[in-house]
DNA sequence: GCCCATAGTATCGGAAATGATACCGTCATG
DNA sequence: CATGACGGTATCATTTCCGATACTATGGGC
């Protein structure tokens, strides 16, 4: 998705799904978020959860997460580098949002339908 | 969002994330797709709403929209044209997912700012 | 002295998404 | 006879995104 996508966000009641949209958009953000929902991750760490990521993209993912205040990156003065990657309360908040995502991602994708039965008996 | 993410949709979990983000993805699909949860609309009520979007990236995205199943597209044989467009069951599976999105963005954008104590009053 | 681990940067290039603009067909109305 | 409404297409230019590859720093272990 382009980046300025709302130079005014005036435009009607749909606008804020589109604003959200745009935030958590860019093709790793969305998982990223998904697994730090479970705890604070390494970069290496994140990496090995996407296998197609390159360490490229996941820089520049993880900063614009950390950009627009989803995410703590802590740096530990330690040689290997150590850094960690942690939901901020702003981060957290895009739980239901995320798990709206998956949700829907695991009963009508065909990835998903091998789920989607036990989903199902909820 | 690149067209080809996932060519094999084996990558743990957060998958299902992504799968989702890049099927509402598109610079207008989230949008269009909130706007058609209140009802059939015509093509230019639809580009009433979206004060920015261009004829011809309206038309795409519905194109989109409409190759996966979400909307339904009814061409009236009539001068000057008339073609509805109205989500499928499959469009309106997504509801949970762009609630989610705007209540998300209502409460936490800029934009939304205004009807943040409103929403927090549920 | 050399290599490894970690978490990056830098640079280049191609592909994909989007924008701008112009054009189309047909009937009703003026 | 020209114009406008509606829902588009066609073509071209630009912007943005993303991948591949190479390079960096530093301390510890061999």
């Amino acid at each position: 998705m382009p980046r300025i996508r709302h130079t005014a966000l005036d435009c009607s009641p749909g606008c804020a799904v589109e604003a959200t949209l745009e935030l958590i958009d860019g093709k790793w953000k969305g998982v990223i978020l998904y697994h730090l929902l479970e705890g604070t991750l390494r970069f290496n760490a994140i990496r090995k959860r996407l296998p197609n990521v390159t360490q490229r993209m996941l820089t520049m993912q993880l900063r614009e997460l950390e950009r627009d205040g989803f995410l703590l990156r802590t740096v530990y003065p330690q040689v290997p580098p150590r850094v960690e990657y942690s939901l901020t309360e702003r981060g957290r908040s895009l739980e239901p949002v995320i798990m709206a995502l998956k949700r829907w991602g695991d009963r009508h994708t065909t990835f998903g339908r091998s789920t989607a039965v036990a989903e199902a008996a909820q």
